[in-house]
DNA sequence: GAGTAAATAT
DNA sequence: GATATTTACT
């Protein structure tokens, strides 16, 4: 079942979630009635610096921690090292009471959650690119990404190459193989790791490069600015996962030790989502973000603090397409 | 200098 | 145990 190309573009756009319906995987995770079932008083649900991490224990830092400089100024650039020093800990939520904040955040590269929504953008870059093309620098400026740093590009490229080396041998059926008893779907491939790829649909060009003759010519497309301005709720699938995720992740701990999705919804169906209404009025200016892209660094950024796996910064990206 | 691969840390 | 980050090699 191959669409045309056109169509698969077509397609493409329309996937490509709107801002309404994202959510964030890394809300302020607690919604009223979890806060209730763990006695967490929320004091302020509009405000996302809600107390509830609490990090008894400094996060153990990198073992190759400089000398760390006067947190009183700040270093003019070169946020190539996310990890600077105990000044991880300040960072939006535990810090709202610290009161001065800094562009701090963007130096500091705390663990940048690829949410299904985040991957999908890479892989519409990876798309568009070309699987030949698709280099962690050139998807990293595709993506536009503010925050985005081509270590996680190249990093999480790595892993969605392997991803998709392992689809191919699942469906390539039989050439070769090996490895015996790969009856499955390619759906069916490991489920930890294609987790999050699987929330992305994958470009057949990525699967098969060119079955019939002609070689992968490339779609030459402009790369139309993804005006994140559908009005599909197609993406009912995917939330309907992520909620049956966050359910099991729940269920599984009840401390929610990661960062899941926007569980425990009301029955109403309503969310709350306190993040949509901090709108980023200021992207944080990179390092450089040397070409102007298609899309605006239309993501805000937002650190959410994990204590139990040890106190790790989570550095969260969503799309803002309110353009 | 960039990209890919593997190892390590959280 | 899983994911992301970091380091090393090509």
């Amino acid at each position: 079942m191959r669409e045309d190309e056109s169509n698969w573009f077509s397609r493409w756009e329309e996937e490509l979630p709107s801002p309404e319906e994202l959510m964030p995987l890394s809300q302020t995770l607690i919604t009223p009635d979890l806060a209730l079932a763990f006695d967490i008083r929320n004091n302020n649900p509009n405000n996302p610096s809600s107390p509830q991490n609490q990090q008894p224990p400094q996060p153990p830092q990198p073992p190759h921690t400089p000398p760390p400089p006067p947190p009183s100024s700040l270093p003019p650039a070169t946020p190539t090292h996310p990890n600077s020093s105990a000044e991880f800990a300040d960072s939006a939520d535990l810090g709202s009471g610290a009161g001065g904040e800094e562009p701090a955040r963007t130096l500091k590269r705390p663990r940048l959650v690829w949410t299904p929504q985040l991957h999908k953008r890479f892989v519409d870059a990876v798309a568009h690119l070309g699987i030949k093309n698709a280099v962690p620098k050139t998807i990293m400026q595709l993506m536009s990404v503010d925050g985005l740093t081509r270590e996680n590009v190249a990093s999480h490229l790595q892993k969605y190459r392997l991803y998709l080396k392992r689809m191919q041998g699942l469906s390539g059926g039989g050439s070769g193989g090996g490895g015996g008893g790969g009856g499955g779907l390619a759906a069916s491939a490991d489920p930890a790791t294609d987790h999050l790829f699987a929330s992305s649909p994958v470009p057949a060009h990525f699967l098969h490069p060119h079955p019939g003759g002609r070689p992968n010519s490339e779609h030459f497309m402009p790369f139309v600015p993804v005006a994140l301005q559908q009005h599909h709720h197609q993406q009912q699938q995917q939330q309907q996962q992520m909620a049956a995720a966050a359910a099991a992740a729940v269920a599984a701990h009840p401390q929610y030790h990661r960062q899941v999705g926007h569980f425990g919804s009301p029955p109403n169906g309503q969310f709350e989502h306190p993040f949509l209404a901090r709108q980023s009025s200021q992207p944080v200016h990179r390092m450089g973000a040397p070409l102007h892209n298609p899309v605006p660094g239309s993501y805000v950024e937002d650190l959410e603090s994990a204590n139990a796996t040890g106190g790790r910064k989570v550095l969260t990206l969503f799309p803002t397409g309110e353009d």
